[in-house]
DNA sequence: CCGTGGTTACAGAATAGTGCGTAATTTACA
DNA sequence: TGTAAATTACGCACTATTCTGTAACCACGG
């Protein structure tokens, strides 16, 4: 993945929002602050480690906020931003396209999906 | 990416549009009709064995129409299907989304980006 | 020792790129 | 006239790169 700097919009949104956990984060976020430890309750398949990056990458995308509260025993919450608050309805809209044309887009997988043959003229 | 069979529909639709190219096939195709060599050399930095699997992936998924036109010199040609343009304004959506919250997603790379410190109560 | 949130080191898995082969027809050129 | 080369859309094998998981460690109060 060279970086190419892209100057598409939606390229740019994309690098951040792909993958397994980003959507998935600001679905279980959505719902109001959450802790490290909760998140990881939520979707337990997600390493320690990839769960900090990803936190982190949303974080430096300004999607979601971060708030570390001194002292011990070590609490930091997990917050959408204003920007993420907005970038929800558009991933429900998301899933909602993909129930929607369900039928449509027929998971046809056994067989050779979409494709047509055509005479040449 | 292990399967976990989600049964979300966010993570289900994300499994097919994650990623670099995608988006930015669904881009090129909303135009038009587009064969393969068209698509390469709209991104000369997409190996014609990843085109390939991307344009199959998306075929799958009943987003993309593939026509190959019997004969030599082979000829295919790939467009959008009906679930597939319905997919183009959301994908704009977040594009748009991009753009519109760039200053206040406020890209501040360098710095602890959006963390917070907060004294303990 | 435990739990919290996080980082680093290393290993193994997944993904991407490179180059070669293929098919039938047209064109190129000695 | 004969034959070599180009064309198109890939598939396959091999390598390179990148991603992900595991485990260990840190800080500290309880």
């Amino acid at each position: 993945m060279k970086d190419v700097v892209s100057s598409c919009p939606i390229e740019e949104a994309m690098r951040v929002l792909s993958g397994r956990w980003p959507t998935l984060l600001l679905y279980y976020l959505k719902d109001g602050t959450k802790r490290f430890s909760d998140l990881r309750r939520d979707n337990p398949t997600v390493s320690h480690r990839i769960l900090a990056l990803e936190l982190r990458k949303l974080e430096v995308a300004g999607i979601v906020r971060r708030t570390a509260h001194a002292g011990y025993p070590l609490r930091v919450d997990y917050d959408l931003t204003a920007p993420g608050l907005k970038l929800v309805p558009l991933i429900d809209a998301l899933g909602d396209w993909w129930e929607d044309t369900e039928d449509d887009r027929a998971g046809r997988v056994s067989s050779s999906a979409e494709t047509r043959l055509v005479a040449a003229e």
